[in-house]
DNA sequence: GCGCTATATTGACATATAGCGATACTATGA
DNA sequence: TCATAGTATCGCTATATGTCAATATAGCGC
């Protein structure tokens, strides 16, 4: 995986258009924070993540329920609660990016120029 | 479905503010479509991005403006133009997810749900 | 200085997204 | 059946973001 190589095929809009549109799902701090309590837990019920998050309950939902509809997230009744763990794997390369980066330093340093 | 492991370091809300932020730079069509295209190009002017978007000048100077402050492409004057090119990989780290993604085939086929 | 080209900024408007109280739904147990 | 716990959805307001014509600014050659 050279960098300058041709291998670059050109990216149609119409993938980068739903691209752009997972990528802004988790562009959120509070849906960040819920992909990693995910990550961590492997699955968890909302009442728990709601303890974790410190939000009101309509917001969690309204979360989750975007993070569904991308298929970042699925959820799973059990009895009363809903249990909701990662779908889709990309969140967690975007978190471990994160990670990375958070002592590498780079993205995280905005808002000081200009 | 265990995923776990103790090495997962709790990220601070601030971190993952400051990485939504970034992140949503990235998630729009025509932002994913020019680091696609410093990418491929290495640097170009603005004239040169217009044409290839196909958008009002004033359209790309806002995108670009913003990648800018994001600190995720930089610019440079020569002459009467401004040549711009990406200043932080992680933007080109996402291109290429999207890139291997495209034909492992996940994020991008939402919308058949619900 | 003037005219020209390349880019940036402003201003106004339309649309999208966030937040959250109130309310509706769903499963359980009595 | 009813009461209750756990979630989802509605309705509304506030704020953010996208778009682009018009205008401003910067550099160049004369």
């Amino acid at each position: 995986m050279k960098a300058t190589e041709p291998c670059l095929t050109e990216l149609s809009m119409d993938l980068l258009e739903r691209m752009a549109g997972a990528l802004k799902i988790l562009a959120h701090p509070c849906r960040l924070k819920l992909a990693e309590i995910l990550q961590r837990e492997g699955e968890a019920p909302v009442h728990v993540i709601m303890t974790r998050l410190k939000l009101p309950q309509a917001t969690i939902s309204q979360h989750l329920n975007q993070m569904r509809r991308a298929e970042l997230v699925k959820a799973s009744r059990r009895g009363k609660e809903v249990w909701y763990s990662i779908a889709d794997p990309s969140a967690l390369t975007i978190l471990d990016c994160i990670r990375r980066k958070q002592d590498g330093g780079r993205i995280q340093n905005s808002e000081s120029k200009r």
